[in-house]
DNA sequence: GCCTTACTACACTACTTAGTTATATAACCA
DNA sequence: TGGTTATATAACTAAGTAGTGTAGTAAGGC
């Protein structure tokens, strides 16, 4: 595993069961068998997700009798985020680009009218 | 790999020498050997970086005699993004718990004087 | 045609990862 | 105490990943 945070954090959130775990925890804390019932796959597995998340920071394990909940944090998301912001104006670079360019078809489109 | 695409864009960029390529790929295009030059680690390591990044869809590459330029491709960036926005919500609200808390610290000093 | 430059593919190694089953721990419940 | 529920750990396997060195391809320069 990297040992830098953002590597941790992309690679926590490169595994679609640990982001449906995630998507879970957005609506509140979960326990490990509620985590663990979409999923076609054993309880272990499920806990060696949640330590995968844990490790990464992007959850945190309560204690209520034999239940471990885990709830979602987020800063590290945040911080995930942030880097992502600094390609923003790459994607609305080619949104602008792609808009002209239906516009431009557009305008092609009237000016031969409908005689194609 | 996993082999959905979210997936494989985290995981293209869970890598800080994929990273630091995307940077620089942010200010134009780059040929191999120049993607290489600032890290200690051999060409081939380097072309199979790029491989990852051109098949996660991150990048484009071109052909200019025997240089094969690389170029940003933003769009899965963009998706990627777009995963995250659904959080943005859980890490302003830590934010503003953490505003509210030295609002209150301030009022609690307010209150007491500087006799502490 | 031959050398050089730029890059890629191949074969290999060391390490990591995602899952499994089986076993252990921990807490409640009677 | 002994049983049940919830979860974690250990040991293992199969597969993936990141790097290496070596060799191959492709294009331009002479």
């Amino acid at each position: 595993m990297a040992t830098d945070r953002l590597s941790a954090t992309f690679s926590a959130i490169a595994d679609p069961t640990r982001r449906a775990i995630l998507a879970r925890l957005a609506s509140g804390e979960a326990t490990v068998t509620e985590l663990a019932k979409p999923f076609d796959m054993t309880m272990p597995a499920i806990s060696k997700h949640l330590k995968v998340l844990e490790t990464a920071g992007l959850i945190s394990r309560g204690r209520d009798a034999q239940w471990r909940p885990a709830r979602l944090e987020a800063d590290r998301l945040r911080e995930a985020a942030k880097w992502m912001e600094r390609y923003r104006v790459f994607w609305e670079q080619s949104f602008d680009r792609l808009d002209q360019h239906l516009r431009e078809l557009q305008r092609e489109e009237k000016r031969h009218g409908r005689g194609k």
